[in-house]
DNA sequence: GTATGTTTCAAACAGTTGTTTGAATTATGT
DNA sequence: ACATAATTCAAACAACTGTTTGAAACATAC
């Protein structure tokens, strides 16, 4: 037997990433989970901390599985690779899929208008209760590329954030176009099988002597992101 | 002197990008502009095509820049290389800067809202609208890699659309970080001057015999960026 | 069975939203 | 100068927002 908690959640997190979260009200997320709309703010206080309990459920269980494929590749006695340490994402986001019926794609996708969100309560709050986990992360990786300025770093880290946010988050009409152009649907899985030797390449790739980038400009101060330091 | 027209529009354009669409109220608008409430729905119909007015004022001059900007390296004899064509990217961004003060900011930020944007009806009228410069820079990028599948260019393509938005839209707060961490404010020309060679570098990428990537699961069947063909 | 605490419910709250109205004002053309 | 058109304005519109209230219903414990 499902609570009202949960079906007021299970309720929200799809209204969240279908129609964002100031579009989505609690009219609407009352009316699909069917319970009453003073039991939003009777269970959750307000719809603030509503959406922030919509995303710790899915953050939860990702920076979990997330941490035990690290662990799992750090455990190994050969160097690690770039693909190496992106590739643990892989199964964290694959599994979210199974947690909630496309799981993942809502997911990124209220990752991404988490991100996007400028008054950005929700980034500050994920931030700071998962910097462990990113910074364990970032530590993994600049491991695999010692030869990186902090600052590149920095800033690749970002590239690729966007990539696998914008892609996942978006991956429902990628993956229509790519049903009605190509005859093919490709599962969440096969997108990020494709994405990660994709921004492995990318980050492999060595800057020196490209002229677009004036390495004069790059210092090399201890790396952040954006919260906390690397544990070193 | 400017109009009332223009008053609203250069009101919404910045409040758009600093609160989104859906947060930003026409009285927010019209206060801004100091104009009266009633006059957006005289001049513009809806704050619906506000938006979309808006957001084209910005495509206008960003297209028709990319445009002249591909026909130059078009006309050139030698072969062109990946970062040829994603370097034509870096001149029409930063000129939006020079067009309004943060207008490259703001115009990703858009676009970014606009993408995410569920119902969707941005992105459809941005791709109708413009799918003649889009289809022309797929068309320049497939030459690059004409051992890629249509397939592949496809995602490869939104990968790195991601990474573009993503990061230019959220520029603001990732100048600040890297200000705070390395002391040093890096400019909306030097991010793209770091992305660019950074994405061609993954598009350079080979997947052949990538253990993660199934081949036979790519076709070759013509290719699209979801609004009409590649003109050939 | 009665008392206590927890949860549900319909109703109302005060505030904001985009849009419309019709009169007042300004500009344009002759 | 006059007539016509374009624009501005304050006010009101109905619909919707998140949140609060106080009574009803339910569960739990003694």
């Amino acid at each position: 037997m499902s609570t009202t908690k949960d079906k007021i959640l299970d309720a929200a997190e799809r209204l969240f990433a279908d129609h964002g979260f100031s579009e989505t009200s609690l009219r609407m997320i009352t009316a699909k989970a069917d319970v009453n709309l003073a039991s939003v703010n009777y269970h959750f206080g307000s719809k603030k901390t509503l959406i922030q309990a919509v995303f710790e459920r899915f953050m939860e269980k990702f920076t979990a599985d997330l941490s035990s494929e690290m662990e799992r590749i750090s455990n190994g006695e050969q160097e690690l690779t770039v693909l190496d340490v992106l590739s643990t994402l892989i199964k964290p986001i694959s599994k979210l899929e199974d947690l909630r019926p496309h799981g993942a794609g809502v997911f990124m996708n209220l990752l991404g208008r988490a991100y996007a969100e400028t008054q950005g309560h929700i980034r500050r709050f994920a931030l700071e209760r998962y910097s462990e986990v990113l910074n364990q992360f970032t530590f993994l990786l600049h491991q695999t590329s010692p030869h990186l300025h902090k600052q590149e770093m920095f800033w690749r880290l970002h590239f690729m954030l966007g990539s696998f946010i914008f892609t996942l988050a978006g991956h429902k009409a990628l993956q229509e176009i790519s049903e009605s152009d190509f005859q093919q649907k490709i599962s969440i899985e096969e997108i990020i099988s494709q994405l990660v030797p994709f921004m492995s390449a990318a980050f492999s790739y060595d800057s020196t002597n490209n002229p677009l980038i004036q390495q004069d400009n790059i210092q090399n101060i201890g790396m952040t992101l954006s919260a906390g330091d690397v544990s070193s």
